[in-house]
DNA sequence: CTGAAAGCGCTAACAG
DNA sequence: CTGTTAGCGCTTTCAG
């Protein structure tokens, strides 16, 4: 099917004039005159005239679009985290193009190098789970295309980057349990391989301290309970037949929370009378009418709105203006519904 | 920051031959010499020789890319249908542009028109809520522009769509619970407007009549239970103080069955011992651990694979090829979990 | 005030 | 086998 498209220089012979002159009536140049102008504009109008934007691209060297590096789209936090790219990159003019790495270091390495080729004008990059070597990312960064890391970010690559405060987060969740009258809270972890996990943790052992409680490393189980459900269920059922059990149960996320609350109720135990439990809502609780359960949202749409403004920032910048790397940290919101207190 | 682009230029002035051969050589033209070949390739691949992607698109007016205008990006069953279009479209070579209506009429109009400009190869379209005026997509469909429908279809463009079986999906659900046991199934009904929603309202009547029970139009609620929880739950309420009360019920979304589980509960009853819930998901239970409730799951997935496949067929037509709009009808898939046998 | 010409990077006739 | 030329649609000097 071929598309007609209408360019300027169907305008021009339309008008008996050059293109140059069409090209300069329409973007309002002061060197023409305003009857001109006024054919021009409309019979523009008239014949819907629409500015090829490749061809602009390639003159300019710019695509106005932005690459988006992601995990997963179907992700609560990571899809919420698209949207509040989009929603900024709209309102300034760019198109979104995504490419989703699966959690695959193989297909991000393809993925940076097809938005790469694609001309993108800068890129959001959060990276897969497997990624541990960042040359492809760094030939991005010293070819001077303008980066933005958000939630997994690359500590070696110089460029802004967005993260969320996971200590504040993790502190905030342990301090709002004790101040509901908990005291034996047991910490079920995350992949302790991931920086976000032992942040964490750590914010959860500074709640415990400022408060007086002891640390008590039989509550801390360091098994990875936040991937698989039953995984959570087993760890759960074990921290129910310690002998001092806990009176609230720190969660990852949804599907250790998930977990430890079914386990919970298998016992006979009320959520939260009996025992309460904070997740951190990477995916379900977010959505969730949960409201015995306390959760630590994330801020996914800021987030993505950040990162775009940042990435955004950097593309416009002048070549002689300086840009210098910033790192926003954002806070979670702790989300308290219905009557959790114990 | 001036990204020093290598181009077809640099390599031919490095190797002193002309543009035109080294772009023969790299596409392996049969008229150039082995010899020749050999040292353009060399040399590209290690000046990092990548063709602009852009000037490709301007000569071939072909730009790789298809554009997605999508209603919400947060949303599970439209993020999974992106991972699906985002699966075929990467295999076949094409990048994804993901534009968000957000359920907005104006808004979906600037985005098709913004995909448009950006020279998008084709177009898939789910329409936002309040769409109700076509023009903006029947100029595209006349303009020629390869276009496909996924989930919310226009049926006056002529064009490929893909749609969920609903009423399939209703009979199904129903089917199942009858089987299961339960005699009196009451109705949540969703929005009347839309067809899906009256689609597996004629399902489920189909399902009863077929097993012989009677339809009881007190059990079929007309209020849109789908959008607001407590709706949901006013509505249960009701079913519950019937005379004669429902033993389960059908909910046309998760925020309705949620809303009713709930409701129940706190009549001291027990789901799915004393009433059965199958609920359709198109948001939280897919995520959701609950296994008293059986969800019919949308195929979003392949939605969006199957959608993607229908567009690039499409465009990769030949111009004299005669392309067939065909209408894809995907089935629900019915997910029992555990025990919800009465 | 307007036009001619060059060029963004690439390919494909058309000529050797 | 290889080079020259023209052109995709647009902007922008440079000349009038």
């Amino acid at each position: 099917m071929k598309s007609n498209q209408i360019t300027i220089k169907d305008i021009a012979r339309e008008l008996d004039i050059s293109p140059s002159t069409v090209s300069r009536a329409l973007k309002d140049h002061p060197d023409i005159s305003p009857k001109t102008k006024k054919q021009v504009r409309e019979l523009a109008e008239k014949l819907n005239y629409q500015p090829n934007s490749i061809a602009l691209s390639l003159r300019s060297s710019k695509s106005n679009t932005i690459g988006v590096v992601i995990p997963q789209v179907v992700h609560f936090f990571f899809s919420t985290i698209i949207s509040g790219i989009e929603d900024i990159a709209y309102a300034a003019g760019y198109s979104v193009m995504v490419a989703q790495s699966n959690e695959s270091y193989d297909r991000e390495v393809m993925d940076t190098k097809a938005l790469f080729n694609n001309r993108v004008d800068g890129i959001l990059v959060s990276m897969s789970r497997e990624t541990t070597d960042y040359a492809h990312l760094e030939f991005l960064h010293n070819r001077g295309i303008p980066m933005v890391f958000y939630d997994r970010v690359c500590d070696s690559i110089d460029c802004s980057k967005v993260v969320v405060d996971d200590f504040d987060g993790g502190y905030r969740a342990t301090k709002h349990l004790i101040e509901q009258g908990y005291k034996r809270i047991a910490h079920l972890a995350g992949p302790h391989s991931l920086h976000m996990f032992r942040q964490r943790l750590d914010g959860y052992k500074k709640a415990l301290q400022e408060h007086g409680l002891p640390i008590d490393e039989s509550l801390i189980l360091p098994e990875n309970a936040s991937d698989d459900e039953n995984v959570a269920k087993e760890l759960t059922e074990r921290l129910l037949n310690l002998d001092e059990r806990p009176d609230a149960i720190f969660a990852n996320n949804d599907i250790a929370a998930l977990g430890a609350m079914i386990t919970i109720k298998e016992h006979g135990l009320k959520v939260p009378s009996d025992i309460g439990i904070v997740g951190f809502s990477n995916w379900r609780f977010t959505a969730l009418t949960e409201p015995t359960i306390t959760t630590v949202a994330q801020p996914g749409f800021e987030m993505g709105q950040e990162a775009a403004r940042l990435l955004i920032e950097a593309i416009e910048a002048k070549d002689d203006e300086v840009i210098t790397s910033v790192t926003k940290v954002l806070k979670t919101e702790l989300v308290v519904r219905g009557s959790s207190v114990k």
